[in-house]
DNA sequence: CTCCGTCTTGATCGATCGATCAACTGGAGG
DNA sequence: CCTCCAGTTGATCGATCGATCAAGACGGAG
């Protein structure tokens, strides 16, 4: 059986033509995850912001809103990909383009009234040991950004380790500083974070 | 046998609490935020975990879930303010002092199977903007032990804005390498950030 | 046209949520 | 002895949770 048959028109591009309803679904769930994180979420907000209904979703998504949440994680992981992908390649120093990530957030924190950060931190904490889906969906989005990191560093000159290691470091920093300016509604968390950073990655080569 | 019932602790000493069922109440309460956050505690898994009865919480605590839950990160922000004051005299050196608190925060998350770390993150990410008074209280803890960091890095010979500043990064990567950690069910990011951290701190004087 | 699989609709389900409340207990003070 | 009341108990509330399902709309194939 090789089913998997779906309309060539919503599955071609992941852009560009008005998005079907399993894409607004997954859309909508990964703005409401990045937000509020899993639990506050409900089902009914999901299918309002969405413009769904129940069936629709259980439709798309079987197993209900653990099965959607994983996947709206990985949409929103690439989105947030996005981002480090393109203030990384603002600079070839390495130190200069790990700042410009962390100013990027900065940017995004403060014109959306800081509520769009990264699109897992909020949800990945909450599910810690309660839905190995969700935190396998987390914990894979987390290692897809380190390596997009340590990959600049290493073509900055950094060997392979001292790279990986550095670039978890600084993950940990950009995710800690959006911690801090979104509890605070204050982007100088960021703005510290961005500074540091840069002085860091120097110091380490 | 018929000694004593009561603990010796009832003698009223102008503010001391008694450790009778109120104190359970936030004790169990910072426990359960600490691991899943503020929505999946339910009322029901606090009243469990502290032996007590519907009718206690609410007479303690006459607006319920939320005003027992910002009472529960007072509490522990003040446990994590002990860990990060013993790691911060445990060495003269800021750099080392730093590294210690990191060190000591892998040591609680391995030693608890990644789920004690700090006890407002979780729950600080997913009420921001729906709950003032337990966003007030994660704000209030934060700032406390940043001063903390701040302190004895002005000990250590840094100006006074300095300080400040890189005590905000320096939290900030101590929060967001306990985030990886626990989502990765690994203490290498909270090791890295030790290490990093005390290489930022030398680097800044 | 009919047939059939894809997708949508919303009423409805049982479970569980946070919260309320009247009844009760036991020790302190008179 | 009695009253008084801080503290406790658990049944119960209405609301809402995530999930289910029968029914039907829609469009392409025959």
């Amino acid at each position: 059986m090789e089913a998997t048959q779906r309309p060539a028109a919503e599955q071609a591009e992941g852009a560009g033509e008005r998005d079907g309803t399993r894409a607004r679904l997954v859309k909508a769930t990964a703005m409401l995850l990045q937000r509020q994180g899993y639990e506050a979420t409900t089902v009914k907000q999901i299918l309002k912001e969405a413009g769904a209904a129940y069936g629709s979703l259980y439709h798309f998504f079987p197993q209900g809103k653990e099965e959607l949440a994983a996947e709206a994680l990985r949409f929103g992981a690439d989105d947030f990909a996005d981002l480090l992908r393109r203030g990384l390649a603002a600079a070839d120093d390495p130190a200069d383009a790990v700042a410009n990530c962390a100013l990027s957030m900065a940017d995004a924190l403060r014109t959306s009234a800081w509520l769009d950060g990264c699109p897992v931190a909020a949800t990945a904490l909450e599910i810690i040991d309660r839905s190995p889906l969700i935190q396998r969906a987390s914990d894979e989005a987390l290692r897809q950004w380190r390596e997009l990191i340590a990959a600049k560093l290493r073509d900055g000159g950094l060997p392979r380790d001292t790279a990986a290691a550095l670039a978890c470091t600084v993950l940990s920093t950009l995710e800690g500083a959006e911690l801090l300016s979104r509890v605070s509604g204050d982007d100088s968390p960021m703005r510290f974070a961005a500074e540091h950073l840069a002085t860091l990655v120097r110091a380490s080569r």
